[in-house]
Order: structure tokens, then C-alpha cells, then sequence
DNA sequence: TGCCTGATTGCCT
DNA sequence: GGCAATCAGGCAA
């Protein structure tokens, strides 16, 4: 049901692609407690080049290093001092792109989603990136990490490929209008502030 | 050294 | 619909 796990080269492509790649996949971690997963509904392109919302535009610093790394690495931030965001370095080593990974239909281990997120509705579990960081028990001790071997990976999911719905990100200010958000039409697992007609 | 901001969420009115 | 919570990086002084 989860495929094949995605090896390196899936991830060394061109960002908005690989964002789009993303959707209908399965993230999936193995933690000792059993296995959590989900399948990617929504995601979002954070590019090196005159995309000045994204973490890389001012070069590689100590928080951001990992989004230099290989393609199909782990990126873990904290955002507003509390919230964790999970990124999949895209591209080419050394691009500084990468993959938001925005929310997820929760597929294996609702049980301890829901004790990490504290009961609320199972379509909360996992819409909006940080919750679904929260329900998959992810800090930044998983920044960094090789998504193509270890705990934390990336499956291939069914053969169907979804149809996709291309937005504006959420939450930024600069560089809003980019159409460089990701949907999989019409999904009730997606998050978005209220997505526009669809 | 200090101030300001942010790829968010959830609680309050 | 508004706003606080909470902290590390980036930049000004």
C-alpha cells in the first residue's frame, strides 16, 4: 500500500516539480512505540532565487545548514518560537530549495497522533505544518536527517497520481503572490487558511 | 547588546 | 476576526 520507499535521485528535481511530486506520497516514521504515517496533501516551493521567503535567501547560516544538504534531507525549523515546520531539501546539494510539507491525511498511528496533539478532531491531526510536525513527534533533533534510509522516510504511495491545485503560499508576506502551493483538489485534509475557490 | 520579525496555532471576544 | 505565546536569527547601533 505504501510502495516503494523514494530513492535519492526522486528528490534531485526542480523544486515547484518535486513540491508537486510530493503530493499523494507517504511520509512515514518508525518510532520504537510502532509506526505514525500519512499521506502528503499539501506542500509548498521555497526557492534559492528571487524568493525572498524562503530561509536560504541570505545564505547558509547555523539554523538553515541542512537545507544546503543533499536533496531528500530533512529540514526541521521552529517557527514563532514554538511550532516545528518539516522541509525535504529539493534540487541539487548546495541550492538551498526546499519542499514545506504542509499536511497530511493521517494513515498508521492515529492513536498516537492523537495523544500528541491533545484529542482534538481527527481532520486537526495533521493540517497545518505544525501540526503535523506535532502529531509525528518531530523537533529539531530530526533536522538533518537522510529521508532516503533511517526512521523517517518517504514512500511512493499508490500508482494514481492526484490532480493538483497550484496557490499562493500561506502566511508570508514577502513574495506572496507565487503560485508555489500545492493541493491535492478538493482533499478535507488540507490545510489553508481558506483556500481560494477551491 | 538589543530590538524586531516570522514558512503558526489556538484561545478569546 | 483579533491577538498572545515564545525564541532564535539577522541586522542596526
Amino acid at each position: 500500500m505504501r510502495g516503494r520507499r523514494l530513492p535519492r535521485s526522486f528528490f534531485e528535481a526542480p523544486t515547484e516539480l518535486l513540491a508537486r511530486e510530493l503530493l499523494g506520497r507517504i511520509l512515514v516514521r518508525r518510532e520504537p512505540g510502532g509506526l505514525v504515517a500519512g499521506r502528503i496533501v499539501e506542500t509548498e516551493a521555497y526557492l534559492a532565487e528571487g524568493d525572498p521567503a524562503s530561509h536560504s535567501h541570505r545564505g547558509e547560516t547555523a539554523r538553515n545548514r541542512s537545507m544546503f544538504g543533499r536533496p531528500g534531507t530533512a529540514y526541521v525549523y521552529l517557527i514563532y518560537g514554538m511550532h516545528h515546520c518539516l522541509n525535504v531539501v529539493s534540487a541539487g546539494e548546495g541550492r538551498g530549495e526546499a519542499v514545506l510539507i504542509r499536511a497530511l491525511e493521517p494513515l498508521e498511528g492515529q492513536d498516537r497522533m492523537r495523544e500528541r496533539r491533545g484529542g482534538v478532531a481527527d481532520r486537526e491531526l495533521c493540517r497545518g505544518p505544525g501540526r503535523l510536525a506535532q502529531a509525528l513527534g518531530l523537533t529539531r533533533e530530526h533536522d538533518g536527517l537522510d529521508l532516503c534510509r533511517g526512521e523517517l522516510g518517504l514512500w511512493s504511495g499508490g500508482a494514481e497520481r492526484p490532480a493538483v491545485v497550484a496557490t499562493p503560499r500561506v502566511g508570508i508576506r514577502l513574495a506572496a503572490e507565487l503560485p508555489l502551493r500545492f493541493v491535492v483538489a478538493g482533499s478535507r485534509w488540507a490545510s489553508g487558511p481558506r483556500h481560494p475557490g477551491a
